[in-house]
DNA sequence: GCCATAAGCTACACTCGTGTATCTAATTCC
DNA sequence: GGAATTAGATACACGAGTGTAGCTTATGGC
């Protein structure tokens, strides 16, 4: 008996993995004002000096965990459905932001320091890989192909259903599928010309 | 010379005042979870002694400051005209959301301890002299005088233009007076049936 | 003008996070 | 199985923020 504590010393890749979670929910929990290489170690149980041998403050662990999450999907098209494409890309946006990593970002990038400092690396790695809103990439392929009048695809109605989103995830709410698909039939379609009315 | 120093010791209303404004500022800058009574100390000039008299702790100086400042304009509406009403609606929300308090709220609200401990207190102070949002209030006027659809009036749509503009203020760059016209023409209006098509 | 009130100032012991340094011991590569 | 590597465990001096306490001195009411 007590072997137990000895029998497993992560390394490696193993280690840095349970590193990058624990940091991933320790900004989560305390912002990223709060973050400190005490609480990351202590969440990860190891000890202060092994973080410090490979970066050098907490937002560089934070980073380095943000680099290496999985990056975001793009919508998916479907075969003349705009209405289910929609909601598919708010589901995935939805999914995302409800990710650790997701969480994260959006922690970082509502705190007054956290987006001062981190905003630019943050924009390189996390939003270059997906080329503008979740919407706007369903909204693009089907005004091209003559679903709706192009000119009604303003910057404004591609931030519609983000918009929405964004706000009942700050209501602390996130929004069910019923919620995505009222905000596609309510908002969105209505705004291109293909409500209801 | 050296009488500068002493010759205005404030006191009451003044001092307390200078607190309020300096808590606000403060918050702002680092956020509720860096809040600290020496930070406020030093931006109102006046000792943490000062401070521990009146209040326990950086929090119960910030709950103080929102309960003494301005609160919230009701919209105010005009004589059938729904589309500047919403406008003005929307400009109200954004001039009090760029307000000191405004922006104090803000940083409570999205931050990840700050949002827990004080959304209480919050709700009732700040949220509870306007009956929900600020377009809401000009479309159940418009409604009710069968400008357009009662049924069209769903939470959804009171939420979009609300959603539109938090989301532009996340993004750092608060609407321009432009922009709000173009939330209201292009989301707005469209979502209850008004819309250009 | 006197005096109670309350602000300004300073010091103290305490906690928490920081970097760094040093030592021990588990893993892995050869 | 031996050696290099690297995680784990302390320990330390340092700075920042905390509450508290005590003293000094403007200020305003009487």
């Amino acid at each position: 008996m007590g072997d137990q504590n000895s029998r497993t010393r992560r390394r490696g890749e193993e280690l840095i993995n349970a590193i990058h979670t624990a940091v991933l929910e320790e900004v989560v929990e305390v912002g990223v004002g709060r973050l400190t290489m005490d609480g990351i170690g202590k969440r990860a149980a190891t000890p202060r000096s092994t973080l410090y041998r490979r970066w050098s403050d907490p937002v560089e662990v934070l980073l380095d965990a943000l680099y290496h999450a999985h990056p975001v999907e793009e919508p998916t098209l479907g075969a003349d459905d705009l209405r289910g494409d929609l909601i598919r890309a708010l589901q995935l946006m939805v999914s995302w932001t409800l990710s650790p990593a997701g969480r994260a970002v959006a922690t970082i990038l509502t705190d007054p320091m956290g987006a001062a400092k981190m905003s630019e690396p943050l924009q390189e790695r996390v939003f270059a890989n997906r080329g503008g809103t979740f919407t706007s990439t369903v909204l693009r392929h089907y005004a091209e192909r003559g679903h709706f009048p192009a000119e009604r695809l303003t910057p404004v109605v591609t931030d519609i259903g983000e918009a929405l989103v964004v706000k009942r995830l700050l209501d602390g709410a996130p929004p069910s599928n019923a919620d995505l698909a009222d905000f596609v039939d309510q908002a969105i379609l209505p705004a291109i010309g293909l409500g209801p009315a």
